[in-house]
DNA sequence: CCGTCAATGTACCAACTGGTACATGTACCG
DNA sequence: CGGTACATGTACCAGTTGGTACATTGACGG
């Protein structure tokens, strides 16, 4: 066992090119297949790889399904990091933006590997939790302070924040599973219409 | 091969005492330790059963998770069946009273095996698929009528009832991941109060 | 008492799984 | 040149999987 294997449980893994690129074809891979019925071999064949070499680069399969969980954290967290709001949006109007980002449908194979993966995670499987961690949270210390516009006390526009995230994840799985993009945005529209006339509270 | 045995892709289970029994058993067992690391010999010993008497009453794995879907589907139906609405209820205390139901710490874990098969569903796992039909329409069209007080035409209600079901849904999500009940609470209240005080359209 | 048929137990199987052992290649560095 | 470390291919393994073959039980009806 070389040093490299050994060293697999190790926080941060090192990285290298090659890896990148095994992990890199391993979510396409995953985004498309699903995680359920993954096995090391049928990633391997269609990454042109071996399975003896997914198992070097990332320690085990588990670590393999960490590392993309981590990829697919990653990629929510830049999502959401290149939302880019300026200052004088609307709530209603960061609502909509948000939404016309991820309702994309070039992203919704990334998004059906999120909600498979937040399924897995809510049951407690093993690679799969870490997903949970600050999947609201980390979401609401970030767009809260698009709620808090016509000074709103922190806390109401903390529960402003999470009605619109529930909304966008709920109205997601609806798009994902019913395709229906013009209903999905007809019900974004209806929400986000209500914070477009001040806040009734 | 008994003749019991042969009939198994038939869309109709034979539906006797002892596959009932089992089935219940199935429900419970993968509610609790999901869907995705099943094997029928695990799942045999926590039913006191063998493994050959799942394949015998279900036909296969395949046919025992189609069967556990449907079970939710209509455990699903029936939630949305007692729901059990005064005509005088407005659209608030609808959505109040839905939340109410399904955010008891009770149901969570046949919600967590909801979410779970969902993701499954959207990734076109064989077994699961059949969850998505109607998982939207079917709510919609028993709920649009909550949402249709006050004159309001028969599609914009629909879009109002879109538009619940994914706050609620969405929330779900939440309050799964965080278990943070009085959070997804305000944020269940912060929405069903602006369906207190009339429609801004 | 015997035939039928659902229900069940035992034994087995081929396929596939994740993971390991070991040899090999290959590049860079002294 | 020689060594050191990353990278990779081949072969293998023990365990588990879903599924099958076959014998058996037991109840019910003629």
């Amino acid at each position: 066992m070389s040093l490299h294997e050994r060293e697999r449980d190790g926080a941060a893994a090192p990285a290298t090119a090659t890896r990148e690129r095994l992990l890199s074809a391993a979510i396409d891979f995953v985004a498309e297949h699903g995680v359920g019925g993954l096995t090391l071999r049928r990633l391997a064949a269609a990454t042109d790889t071996s399975h003896r070499m997914l198992i070097y680069h990332f320690g085990s399969k588990e670590g393999l399904l960490v590392a993309v969980v981590r990829a697919v954290e990653a990629r929510q967290r830049e999502a959401l990091a290149t939302l880019d709001l300026r200052p004088g949006d609307s709530p209603a109007d960061a609502i909509r933006g948000m939404w016309q980002r991820l309702a994309d449908p070039a992203l919704w194979p990334y998004e059906r590997l999120f909600f498979e993966l937040y399924g897995q995670a809510l049951q407690g499987y093993p690679g799969a939790v870490p997903l949970l961690d600050g999947i609201v949270d980390e979401w609401l210390d970030r767009t809260v302070e698009l709620a808090a516009c016509d000074g709103v006390p922190a806390d109401v526009a903390r529960v402003h924040a999470r009605l619109g995230l529930a909304v966008i994840r709920g109205l997601l799985l609806d798009l994902l599973a019913t395709g229906d993009r013009a209903g999905a945005d007809a019900a974004v529209e209806e929400f986000a219409a209500r914070y477009q006339h001040g806040w009734p509270v």
